[in-house]
RNA sequence: GCUGGGGUGGCGGAAUAGGUAUACGCGACGGACUUAAAAUCCGUUGGAGCAAUCCAUGCGGGUUCGAUUCCCGCCCUCAGCACCA
């Protein structure tokens, strides 16, 4: 055969033409096949363009997709773009270019780029959410969740600045101080809307069970639910005809209770306050460290005396009443019964108020085995204790606690999908009617800088509308929502992208759905993956969908650092581009090295030098095609076989590493034997196709097969023996490797032994000594204990 | 502090129903080809030692004929969460 080089460039520009113009990954979603749907977590298209850290994920994903291909399942390996969000806003601030321009190029530039890496997308099913189409279904979903009463709006505190006029994110006010103009930032109680998730706390906490995700991220989401259980005990205030609600997990400790302490947002005991008390409360109030200050001063527990006190139900001793910093609102009842002996917070406080300190318990190492050391209940352990104590107070109940909060859904920016909502004077909130759907965002808009109100009410024929219900002048909700919402049902949109009727047909979104892998980074193990949870389950329980948990299977990608082992930043100069990547070294080399570096879900530093060494690699395959030979060879046979069970046994477990690896022991041996038959060629082709689709397309073409590759059949397993009749074994004395034997395969121990003895070498080694045991793995290994 | 990962050559990393530790690759060194270089190819490459051999999978114990793998006790490191009563 004449020999050509191997002209990077030219292969992945022809094929990818080739592939695309024909439309080979189109997905059928009404095939009869198994299906597979392998998703990944849809970029955030910037305007910095893919670096060689996004493709990681992508390349596994895409491996997946095509080996599942060859094995004949119909796959389903979609993409879009969540392009609503901050970024594009901010960008269009700067520039006034309006951000649907914004995300059109930046859109446009990310597909190209995927596609110049052969990932094989079915680029009918492309979504965007900030495209009407798309974001019409986040108002629908608003509006079925608010039928329900799970979409409300409610007062809630957030970050202002009052000389932004503009409220800030927990980031943005780092210190308690505006990041743009230093001015201080006060807390302001506004109207938000919220998704009632804390009402699936515990189907979200019970279902994960089975799911096949990473451990940590199980945990993770369990640990935001936080559910504790524990008992709500009224306290009466001292001559008084009132009391006060605490939540405690341990009830046992209530002897020990030397003081009560409210939130600062407690207001319940206010009207008895005496005048000096409420104006040093206030005052307290006033001057409260911002939430991300509270981290440094953790050790200083602040407080005001109410100068009331309240009784202690099981000894009727009277117990002073503060107000303290540390008691947070929006956990149990916004009060504590203080047991500093048996908390390390409320010891602090107590140590710097000097409060009373009563040890209860002789706390043990697990807590659970400590004992009783006083009261009616001495020497219990804590479980009985904490039983009978709860059961004895009349004004105790058990009760359950979460930390999970409801979902703020509100932001006050352009760049979002309007909130459904109309106020009208006479029939107060009306949500807009489906068949007025979508609300869209004004065009009429062209600054979008930030003035205090929610950008949209800029626009008057977006803002002034008339009540759906009586006709009248009305304003619209300007608000719009959190990007999260648009990416809590996006792998439902993708079966039925084109639908304007509903999410999609769902007959086949409930063929297609649970996805059967996801893979994306761990950086969502809270916020998009439990919310996606949480609407997936409302949406089952509205009959819309026959599952309830969106994601069967989970993995996270490690991220690619830089060569100088930093995070790739503009800062450090540190980023490699796809784009330039793929031009330097081509697409199939970037994939095949990213599989390489490491274990998929582990970080992992770029480097250049050994992407090289994958060139070669991929140069010695293509000259694979000018050994190929007529002759068989039982061990080339076998190799193949293994090759393909390994292979085939990786991609499964996610070992991608693991795969390049044997494919370059594979084509090592090959050479050495410097022969392969072109069936056995063709096997090593198509099982290397997922990992290099565009070198495998052009061989596979220039032996002579017919278009295309990515349209075989994987290679079935045969029942191959390797037929070499002597194997080499390691032999051991006292369990340390002393040397090995050719032997014939399966031969009984005695035989082993005896060559072994007949070994000039081993035999030195025993020497004289006796012989006091054997052990011998048939086929493995021998051990002579001497 | 809590939760979850990790500690193996100069580097990225293999190997766990206990069975030749360091596969595969990078780098380095030596050689071939070349006027020369690049590319390519062939060797060598955990440490010590002339050698037999000894020592090495974070540290210390244990189980076992045999431990990177299992058990007990530590150390270090990365990531996430963190005043949640």
């Amino acid at each position: 055969m004449k020999r050509s080089e191997y002209n990077i460039k030219e292969i992945e520009n022809k094929w990818k033409k080739r592939w695309k113009d024909e439309n080979l990954y189109r997905t059928d979603i009404t095939s009869k096949k198994n299906k597979y749907y392998v998703l990944d977590m849809f970029p955030y298209p910037s305007g910095a363009g893919l670096h060689v850290g996004h493709i990681k994920g992508y390349s596994a994903t895409d491996i997946v997709a095509r080996y599942k291909r060859l094995k004949g399942f119909e796959v389903l390996h979609p993409m879009g773009w969540d392009s609503f969000g901050l970024p594009t806003e901010n960008f269009a601030i700067k520039t006034g270019k309006n951000p649907n321009i914004v995300t059109e190029e930046n859109t446009s530039e990310f597909k190209k780029e995927l596609i110049n890496s052969g990932v094989g997308i079915d680029w009918d099913r492309e979504i965007t959410t900030s495209d009407p189409d798309y974001y019409k279904f986040n108002q629908i979903i608003f509006l079925k969740l608010y039928k329900k009463g799970l979409a409300y709006k409610k007062k809630s505190p957030v970050n202002w600045c009052p000389s932004c006029k503009t409220v800030l994110s927990n980031e943005q006010s780092v210190g308690g101080i505006c990041e743009r103009c230093d001015s201080k930032i006060e807390i302001k109680n506004i109207d938000q809307w919220f998704f009632k998730i804390t009402d699936y706390a515990d189907r979200l906490l019970n279902d994960n069970k089975n799911l096949d995700w990473p451990e940590s991220t199980k945990k993770m989401q369990e640990k935001w639910i936080g559910k504790s259980i524990g008992a709500k005990i009224k306290f009466k205030l001292k001559d008084l005809d009132k009391s006060i609600s605490i939540f405690t997990t341990k009830p046992e400790t209530i002897y020990g209770t030397t003081f009560i302490a409210l939130a600062p947002e407690n207001k319940s005991l206010d009207n008895l306050f005496d005048s000096n008390t409420k104006k040093a409360i206030s005052e307290y109030r006033k001057n409260l460290t911002p939430q991300s200050e509270v981290e440094r001063k953790k050790d200083v527990k602040t407080g005001v005396f109410t100068n009331l006190y309240a009784i202690n139900p099981t000894n009727n001793e009277p117990i002073p009443i503060w107000v303290a910093d540390y008691i947070l609102m929006e956990y149990g009842t916004g009060a504590i019964m203080g047991v500093p002996a048996h908390d390390k917070r409320d010891m602090l406080f107590a140590q710097k108020h000097n409060i009373k300190i009563e040890y209860v318990l002789n706390e043990k190492k697990p807590y659970e085995k400590s004992i009783m050391i006083k009261s009616d209940y001495k020497g219990m352990n804590v479980s009985e204790a904490r039983k009978n104590i709860v059961e004895s107070i009349k004004d105790a109940e058990w009760t359950t606690q979460y930390k999970l909060r409801d979902w703020l859904i509100s932001r006050e920016r352009f760049w979002g999908t309007p909130i459904p909502i109309i106020y009208c004077k006479n029939c107060g909130e009306v949500p807009v009617d489906e068949k007025d759907l979508p609300v869209l965002i004004p065009d009429d808009i062209d600054d979008y800088r930030p003035t205090g109100k929610p950008p949209l009410e800029k626009s008057k024929k977006f803002t002034n509308v008339k009540c759906p219900k009586c006709k009248g002048k009305a304003k619209r909700e300007a608000k719009t929502m959190d990007t999260f919402v648009d990416s809590s049902w996006y792998f439902l949109r993708f079966i039925d992208n084109k639908n304007t009727k509903s999410i999609g047909n769902k007959e086949y979104i409930n063929h297609w759905l649970p996805v059967d892998l996801y893979i994306g980074g761990n950086e969502h193990a809270v916020g998009h993956l439990l919310y996606s949870r949480f609407i997936t389950k409302f949406l089952y329980d509205e009959k819309i969908l026959n599952f309830d948990e969106p994601f069967t299977k989970l993995r996270h990608q490690g991220l690619i650092y830089g060569e100088d082992k930093r995070k790739m930043s503009k800062r450090w100069g540190n980023v490699v581009t796809l784009k330039f990547a793929i031009e330097e070294y081509g697409a199939d080399a970037i994939r095949m090295y990213e599989m390489f570096m490491a274990p998929f879900k582990q970080y992992s530093s770029w480097e250049t030098r050994s992407i090289i060494g994958i060139n070669k690699f991929l140069t010695r395959i293509w000259n694979l095609q000018y050994i190929t030979s007529k002759s068989k060879n039982n061990e080339e046979d076998f190799l193949t076989n293994e090759l393909i069970k390994t292979i085939e046994n990786n991609i499964e477990k996610g070992k991608y590493n693991i795969c390049v690896s044997e494919y370059m022991k594979y084509v090592n041996r090959v050479e050495e034997l410097n022969s392969i038959t072109k069936e056995n060629l063709e096997k090593f082709l198509i099982i290397l196709s997922p990992y290099a689709p565009f070198i495998t397309e052009e061989i596979w073409e220039k032996i002579g097969n017919t278009y295309s590759i990515h349209k075989s059949k994987w290679p079935e397993i045969l029942n191959i023996e390797n037929k070499n009749t002597h194997i080499l074994i390691p032999i051991q004395i006292n369990g340390k490797f002393r040397g090995e034997i050719y032997i014939e395969k399966d031969s009984p121990e005695e035989i082993v032994l005896n060559k072994v003895l007949d070994d000039n070498k081993l035999k030195e080694k025993i020497k004289n000594n006796e012989i006091k045991k054997v052990i011998y793995i048939k086929n493995k290994i021998l051990n002579i204990v001497i």
